[in-house]
DNA sequence: GACATATTATGGTACGACGATTGATGATGG
DNA sequence: CCATCATCAATCGTCGTACCATAATATGTC
């Protein structure tokens, strides 16, 4: 199902470095060995590692091979490295900061959404929200139309800085949500909170909005503590290794 | 002073895309005319344009071409690409974008900073901030320290969100604070606001960190928009097309 | 005029060769 | 025995050619 072979290989590259198979500060295998390893030709290697080197992963140099970089160098909003790192599995740390920074972004963000959110966006939001409701009702993936309300949510601010964060945080959000969801009812109780959000952003009350989002915020803290409160160590989380869609590199 | 072609291609390519030397949606010439007109291999070109796709800039296919994506693809957290974007010149859109940004995410991260800031980076700020003094008394770079001051803030909240943030809004900053200082005696005005900063991290009070980190930005915006009455075109603002450094890709 | 087929332009992949750079190795001299 | 320097070699960087795969366009047929 891979699209093409430059495709699959940075992929497989990208997910093996931020998996720690090449470990941070070491070296690829020379061009040949990949080659060989790989199965694929030395352009294909190379434009590969471009792509990576492009996304902050990699360094190269004559003689020093091609190195891993440390972990604060990657691009951490790149939507390829999100998803690759969602895949390999979230560490608690990584998660305690994605709470953290949305309590900071969130609620700014629909304080914004609730000043400036068109017809349009509105629309969006509410078909989005039924979406979940259908999904809690009848069944169906309520995560995805989770996802598309909070990133709806940003997209109303129309700050672009704020869109692009909704974009990254896309892959990370929807490993967020899959471990809360992993709580009985949660999506059931979490309902009437988004619907809070979104009368709030109608009725153009950017102080109801931000409490609203607040307590949705606080109610996915609880159910994520309570899961990593069960397993002790969290590994893949259960997370399918989905493909990344038609991305071309 | 390019250290190779590649790189130099990538700057090239990517410059030319992000001032809309082509423009958003067409397509890019074809490789065998590109390696004509840049005097490099197809080999080169190819490798600079999977970097600029892995930045969210292009979109290849067979016999489509290479079309540029339109902005809301790019990668706007990417340090190129904010780069390029600082040397075309910044829209009035784009900074006041910005400022919102600034005005939610750094708040919160000098409250963290001063619930969790460590000694080695408060060491790291008093130097950036002693840099900022001795550039105001005797000359020198004080928009470089005012940089390392700011990113030095938001590493010190030690979150890796805030802390990937703070690399992308580098150059960012860097252009937002050419502009403010461009305004006489800004600097020095702005001196204090740093340091009450400082001494409220120093003295672990998240309240009054938040509240001098305000002034300080709308300070910063005051500036701002002073010297946007007075330009009413703002092209390339007088911000040098500085040379990447040594980035290889 | 609508649909199926052939053409062809363009990127995708492969292979081979040589150049450039830098870390390592060994030689030379003190 | 150690330090400095020259040589070497591994590895990426660049180039060129050839062929394949895909999809937009043109052509032909009904």
């Amino acid at each position: 199902m891979i699209k093409n072979v430059h495709g699959g290989t940075v992929d497989l590259l990208g997910e093996a470095i931020v998996t720690g198979r090449y470990p941070v500060g070491s070296s690829l295998p020379p061009e040949p060995l990949l080659c060989e390893e790989l199965g694929v030709s030395r352009t294909v290697i190379r434009e590969a590692v471009k792509s990576l080197i492009a996304k902050g992963l990699l360094v190269t140099g004559p003689k020093v091979g091609t190195r891993v970089l440390a972990e604060e160098q990657w691009n951490g909003f790149d939507p390829d490295v999100v998803a690759w790192q969602s895949r390999a599995g979230l560490s608690r740390e990584f998660l305690r900061d994605l709470q953290e920074l949305r309590r900071i972004v969130e609620p700014a963000g629909v304080r914004l959404a609730a000043e400036r959110a068109t017809a349009q966006d509105i629309a969006h939001l509410e078909t989005a929200y039924a979406g979940m409701q259908d999904a809690v009702h009848h069944g169906g993936d309520y995560v995805l139309h989770d996802l598309r309300f909070h990133q709806g949510l940003l997209r109303a601010s129309h700050n672009r800085m704020l869109v692009q964060m909704s974009k990254a945080l896309g892959a990370l959000l929807r490993t967020s949500f899959e471990i809360s969801s992993s709580q009985p009812d949660s999506a059931a109780s979490s309902l009437p909170l988004h619907r809070a959000v979104l009368n709030a952003v109608i009725a153009r009350s950017p102080q109801r909005a931000e409490r609203a989002i607040l307590v949705l915020i606080n109610d996915a803290n609880e159910h994520i503590e309570a899961v990593l409160k069960t397993r002790r160590k969290l590994p893949a989380l259960g997370v399918p290794a989905r493909r990344i869609k038609g991305k071309a590199a």
